[in-house]
DNA sequence: ATCGGTGCAAACCATTTGCACGTTA
DNA sequence: TAACGTGCAAATGGTTTGCACCGAT
């Protein structure tokens, strides 16, 4: 997605276009991989050194709410992370060690999810998948057990 | 599993068997649904009233290391729940209305699971997946959308 | 001019930790 | 009696909120 036609959803869906809150698009737009809100802020401040923790939180939740970013990391220890939802639904594994995460090409999730034995009537939203393990560098750099 | 089963697991492992722990066990083995740390202080106070949320939330750590109690509730809006590992592995639905969470039965993963496009020597260690949506109690009784 | 957005500081809240004492093995 | 476990209280840390001001529309 382009920055504009992010930009336009976003006027569209009547949020106003404030400095801080465009910087911070721009920020997850070109993270390529996802970020603390605390990573967000301190890029942002590269360019408006007053931003808010609270404000890219705002931002970050609106954002997420517009189906815009993601949030990850779910079994959080530590900050959860954000990135920009690009083009296809995927999931990420996490490093247990760094904390980086990768994504997962595409949903290996059957379709249609499958439902609870004990409520079959259950009305499914929506899902999360999350891949926890260690990432090549730190797997070389742990000792070997 | 029968409690002393996993007593004798914990004795093995070469925990002491005190009196909270024990109670903890017990009334997560008889829960039937996932609870919260703060439920589980709750009911194991009706036998030791003195018994401290962080005893609890050590013993629930303990516990989930030791594999016998999972940890759900991912999305952590609120507390995180907690169940006895009964036997099989399987995920959960959570209510995003009520909270209440259901069985899946099995895990509808494919094996071997996918590994991040980015890094393919990462080293998979578990996964979590959750299904987010109304259970049926709440659906009708929110207001037809 | 209006109303949403922002910054600040303080609140929140689940969870964790330091410490001294108690208890299991 | 030597660890380990517990209770208490205080700290932690990510996230949220109240409030007054500011600025986009």
């Amino acid at each position: 997605m382009e920055f504009q036609e992010a930009v336009d959803r976003l006027r569209t869906a009547g949020h106003k276009l404030t400095p801080q809150r465009m910087e911070i698009l721009r920020v997850l737009m070109s993270a390529g991989v996802p970020i603390s809100a605390l990573a967000v802020m301190s890029r942002v401040k590269e360019i408006y050194p007053y931003v808010s923790l609270d404000t890219v939180y705002r931002n970050l939740s609106m954002l997420t709410t517009t189906e815009m970013v993601n949030q990850i990391n779910l079994q959080h220890k530590g900050a959860a992370l954000f990135e920009f939802q690009g083009e296809a639904h995927h999931h990420h594994a996490v490093c247990l060690q760094c904390g980086k995460s990768f994504c997962v090409a595409s949903c290996p999730l059957p379709q249609p999810l499958p439902l609870p034995a004990s409520d079959p009537q259950f009305q499914i939203v929506s899902h999360a998948f999350e891949v926890y393990g260690f990432c090549s560098a730190c797997k070389s750099s742990l000792s070997p057990d």
